[in-house]
DNA sequence: TATTGTTATACTCTATAACTATA
DNA sequence: TATAGTTATAGAGTATAACAATA
């Protein structure tokens, strides 16, 4: 008999990930952003970078998966993306202002919903703790895919 | 200029799930589990339930995605899949003691893994915080979908 | 010959619709 | 007629393969 102490992580994590992506999704579409094309802005606000294939991985994708989704931010004008002139296959890819702006009003509300909804629910020292919990756990989550 | 205190919860959680799901995938493997068939032997180590469609809701599947597994669960005598007898339309679900002895050996590995290789890199605090907030958040994630 | 981006194709997973049996 | 389970079909999302441009 094993002492159920606690679920599994992945049982309890996975689930929450899920319905906070759900409650993400109404917001972005207010903003008029796909999940996709807001993961993009996210990445490239924190600086730009020089190939769509290591951006389309920093953010979990497939580098075609992600070909629709800049050619949608280009057209609005959020991302530029300009043919590197030390190597004309490759794809300089940067945030324009517009697409800061566009980036941030979506970020503010979406954060502003998990202060209320979410973190609002938490303890001080439990909220302290699951926010430095999370940023040491998902540094190399990230990395590791 | 937003002040980036933190990134969105639900960009740090969602690839942490990722990367623990993955983490566990050849544990399963390694006791003969898939993940679906791992969920529902949690789910109904916790209680028998009276129709595969609650089943399938309370792991987060389809009614007709579980009965594959559901299938090959009862095929090596995991669980019982019996008509209810007082409606025959119904299957009563319950977990075998074969059933529970392969979820306790999975879980043990999982968890133990979870100890080692997630857990341990946190602080005592943070630990208890991160334990706790999932608690209280994972509880009614679960439920709202 | 190798790499970047792109397009076309195939595949996996999931949900929808249609069917059988029970009520 | 309505519901539980099942099977067959269709759809969404993703990855794989093939191609054009550049190195």
């Amino acid at each position: 008999m094993v002492d159920r102490s606690r679920r599994d992580l992945a049982a309890m994590i996975v689930p929450l990930g899920r319905a906070l992506t759900l409650a993400e999704l109404p917001i972005l579409q207010a903003h008029d952003l796909t999940m996709w094309g807001y993961m993009v802005l996210l990445r490239l606000d924190a600086e730009p970078i020089r190939t769509q294939a290591a951006l389309a991985e920093a953010v979990g994708a497939d580098k075609t998966r992600i070909i629709g989704v800049l050619d949608d931010l280009e057209a609005r004008g959020f991302i530029r993306r300009q043919p590197d002139p030390n190597d004309r296959r490759a794809r300089l890819l940067s945030l324009t202002e517009g697409g800061r702006l566009a980036r941030d009003a979506a970020q503010a509300a979406i954060q502003h919903r998990e202060d209320e909804a979410v973190l609002a629910r938490l303890t001080p020292a439990d909220r302290r703790g699951f926010l430095n919990a999370l940023k040491t756990l998902s540094q190399e989550a990230g990395e590791s895919q």
